[in-house]
RNA sequence: GCCCCCAUCGUCUAGGGGACCAGGACGCAGCCCUUUCAAGGCUAAAACGCGAGUUCGAAUCUCGCUGGGGGCACCA
C-alpha cells in the first residue's frame, strides 16, 4: 500500500534570460529549484527565456551554465541536453505561443491591437503629464474580432493584448505570503505577443510552465505585481495552476535597494562579487556560496547553519521561506567559506588551492603541497589566501625585511646573537622536525633569557620571510634543514648589517 | 504619482497569544588557549518601528501610521 502522505515529485525550473551575468539572486532561486526537485525525486529544468532577441548577450548562456555546473546545480532537462518537453529555449517555441494566443482571442480573453508604439508613447506621456496611471487606453479593445482578424490577415502590424476584465478582483496565492487580492481595474491590458510574433514573458512563461508540467514556480518577488495577470492567463486557458513561490530580493549590503552596476564594481574592489562567475577566481568554494545563499531567505531551525548540499536536499523546505528582503552580508560569506574550507579533506583542499599558487607564479609539487595544506587549512578564508600565507614554501629563497628580523624589545645585535645560537643548535640536529627542534629551541630561549615569542619571532621572519606564518617548526620541517640553515644564515648577515 | 509586498540586535535569522526581562549566527569588544596569525572555547554589548485595539495576557492577532522594498515596456 502506498503512503498517502508521500511527497509528489516536483518539477521545477530555473528560467533566466541570457541578457547578463548570472548573479547571486539567480543562483539562490536555482538552488531552491534544485533542492526541491532533488528532495522530492522530481526534475530540475533549465529553460532560456530569450524571447527578446534584442537583449541577447553573447556568452551569457555559457556563463550561466558554467556557473550552475560550478555550484553543483545539475539540471535534468535543458537547452543543451534536451528532454521530453523541449525545446527549452523560448525563441524556438514561437508557434506554441501563437497557438495559445489564438485560443485566448477565440475565447474572448485577448484581442489584436494595432496601435503603434509611437501613439502608445504619446498616450503614456500625456498620462504622466496629467498625473494619471500609465496604462493602455483601450483603443483596440472594442474592435470587432472578425475585423481584427481580417486586418491581421492583410498583414497589418499588430500585437496581442490580454483583455483584462474591468470589473471584479482576483485572488492569487503566493506560497510565501498567502492570498493576495487585487482589483482587476488596477491591472492593465498587457501585451502578450509582440508585433514580431514572439510572445512576451507573461504568455511564454505561463505556456511553458504548463506544457513542461512545472509544479512549483519559484521566482523572485519582482514578479509579484504581474502575478495576477499570470493567474488570469492560466485561468482563462483553464489550466491547473502551479504553486507559485516568490522569495524576496537581495538588497545591497547597506540594505538600501538592489545591487547596482556601480555597487558591484565597488564590491569587487574589496574582493567580493555578486556574480557567480567571479567567485571561483576570488577563492570561494561553491559549498560556501551555496550554504550562504541558502540561508538568505530560508532557515532550518534558527540555529543550525552549516549545511552541505546533501544536508540541504534533505532539510530544505518551502515552509521556512522568509518574505522580507535580505541585505547581502559578505562577511558572512567569508565565514561560511572558511567553515567549508576547514571541512575539506587535505587532498581535496590541496587540489583546489593549487591553481591559486600557480596563478601567483609558484611551481608547486604535490608532495610538498600535501604537507603544507594542513598547516594553512584553518588559516584560510578564501583559497587565494593560500599563496599569501604559504608561498614561501615554494620559493628558493625568501627576502625578509631586515627590520622585521629584530626581536621584540631587542637590538639588532642581540637579535643577531640569538639567531647565531639558534643556527648552531639547528645545525647540530641530524634533521629539523617539530619533534627534534622544538624542545631544544625552547630550552635555548630560556638559556638566552628570551621569551619564545622573541626567539621564534626572529626565526619566523628569517625562515618564512613573514611576520605571520604557519607554525614555525612544522614549517621548518617541510622546508628542510639545508634551506632553513641557509635562510637563518642570511638573516644573521642582514642583522649584522643593521647593527 | 499609482499598485503590490515587507517590518525582531548593525546584518542574516528563531519565534505564530502565556515556556521570551526574546534564542542562534556573522560582525564588533574582552578573556582563555598560544611561537605569530588563524582556528577553537568562554564572556559582553546589541532588537520586537510607532499608535490604537482584541485579550486575563501580544514580538506573536486586527487596524492605522511610519519606514523600507518591489513593480508600473512590443524587458525578463
Amino acid at each position: 500500500m502506498t503512503n498517502m502522505t508521500q511527497i509528489k515529485p516536483a518539477r521545477t525550473r530555473f528560467a533566466p534570460s541570457p541578457t547578463g551575468r548570472t548573479h547571486l539572486g539567480g543562483a539562490r532561486t536555482a538552488l531552491y529549484d534544485y533542492l526541491l526537485a532533488r528532495q522530492t525525486g522530481g526534475q530540475f529544468i533549465l529553460r532560456l527565456e530569450d524571447s527578446d532577441r534584442k537583449r541577447y548577450v553573447p556568452g551569457a548562456e555559457e556563463e550561466l551554465m558554467r556557473s550552475l555546473h560550478w555550484l553543483g546545480l545539475e539540471w535534468d532537462e535543458g537547452p543543451d541536453i534536451g528532454g521530453p518537453f523541449g525545446p527549452y529555449r523560448q525563441s524556438e517555441r514561437k508557434d506554441i505561443y501563437q497557438e495559445v494566443a489564438r485560443q485566448l482571442i477565440e475565447r474572448g480573453h485577448a484581442y489584436y491591437c494595432f496601435c503603434t508604439p509611437e501613439r502608445l508613447e504619446k498616450v503614456r506621456q500625456e498620462q504622466i503629464k496629467n498625473k494619471q496611471n500609465t496604462r493602455y487606453d483601450g483603443t483596440c479593445r472594442g474592435l470587432d474580432p472578425e475585423d481584427g482578424a481580417r486586418r491581421v490577415a492583410n498583414g497589418e502590424r499588430h500585437v496581442v493584448r490580454f483583455k483584462m476584465p474591468n470589473q471584479g478582483s482576483i485572488t492569487v496565492h503566493d506560497y510565501v505570503r498567502g492570498d493576495i487580492t487585487v482589483e482587476n481595474s488596477n491591472l492593465d491590458d498587457m501585451i502578450l505577443v509582440r508585433s514580431d510574433g514572439l510572445a512576451l514573458y507573461h504568455l511564454a512563461a505561463m505556456v511553458d510552465d504548463q506544457l513542461m508540467k512545472i509544479t512549483h514556480v519559484i521566482r523572485t518577488v519582482e514578479w509579484l505585481p504581474t502575478f495576477p495577470l499570470h493567474a488570469h492567463i492560466i485561468r482563462a486557458m483553464g489550466w491547473e495552476e502551479p504553486i507559485f513561490v516568490h522569495p524576496s530580493v537581495f538588497l545591497k549590503p547597506s540594505g538600501k535597494g538592489k545591487m547596482s552596476k556601480r555597487e558591484s564594481a565597488e564590491a569587487l574592489k574589496d574582493g567580493y562579487s555578486i556574480f557567480i562567475g567571479d567567485m571561483e577566481p576570488l577563492g570561494y568554494l561553491p559549498e560556501g556560496i551555496v550554504n550562504w545563499a541558502a540561508l538568505m531567505g530560508w532557515s532550518y531551525d534558527g540555529s543550525t547553519e552549516f549545511f552541505t548540499m546533501p544536508d540541504l536536499i534533505e532539510k530544505f523546505s518551502l515552509d521556512h521561506l522568509n518574505p522580507s528582503p535580505a541585505a547581502i552580508n559578505f562577511s558572512k560569506l567569508d565565514h561560511f567559506n572558511g567553515l567549508h574550507i576547514r571541512s575539506l579533506t587535505t587532498p581535496d583542499l590541496a587540489r583546489r588551492v593549487k591553481p591559486f599558487f600557480e596563478a601567483q607564479g609558484y611551481t608547486v609539487d604535490d608532495v610538498t603541497l600535501l604537507r603544507v595544506t594542513p598547516l594553512i587549512q584553518e588559516r584560510m578564508v578564501t583559497l587565494d589566501d593560500g599563496p599569501v600565507t604559504a608561498g614561501f614554501f615554494f620559493k628558493e629563497e625568501v627576502s625578509p625585511q631586515p627590520e622585521e628580523l629584530i626581536g621584540k624589545d631587542m637590538s639588532p645585535a642581540e637579535s643577531s646573537q640569538a639567531a647565531q645560537k639558534a643556527y648552531e643548535l639547528l645545525a647540530s640536529l641530524p634533521d629539523i622536525t617539530k619533534d627534534t627542534a622544538e624542545e631544544p629551541m625552547r630550552q635555548l630561549a630560556e638559556q638566552l633569557e628570551l621569551s619564545t615569542g622573541q626567539l621564534f619571532g626572529i626565526l619566523r621572519v628569517a625562515v618564512t620571510g613573514q611576520k605571520v606564518s604557519p607554525p614555525l617548526f612544522e614549517s621548518m620541517e617541510i622546508i628542510g634543514k639545508d634551506k632553513v640553515l641557509e635562510r637563518v644564515r642570511t638573516a644573521i648577515d642582514l642583522l649584522n648589517a643593521l647593527a
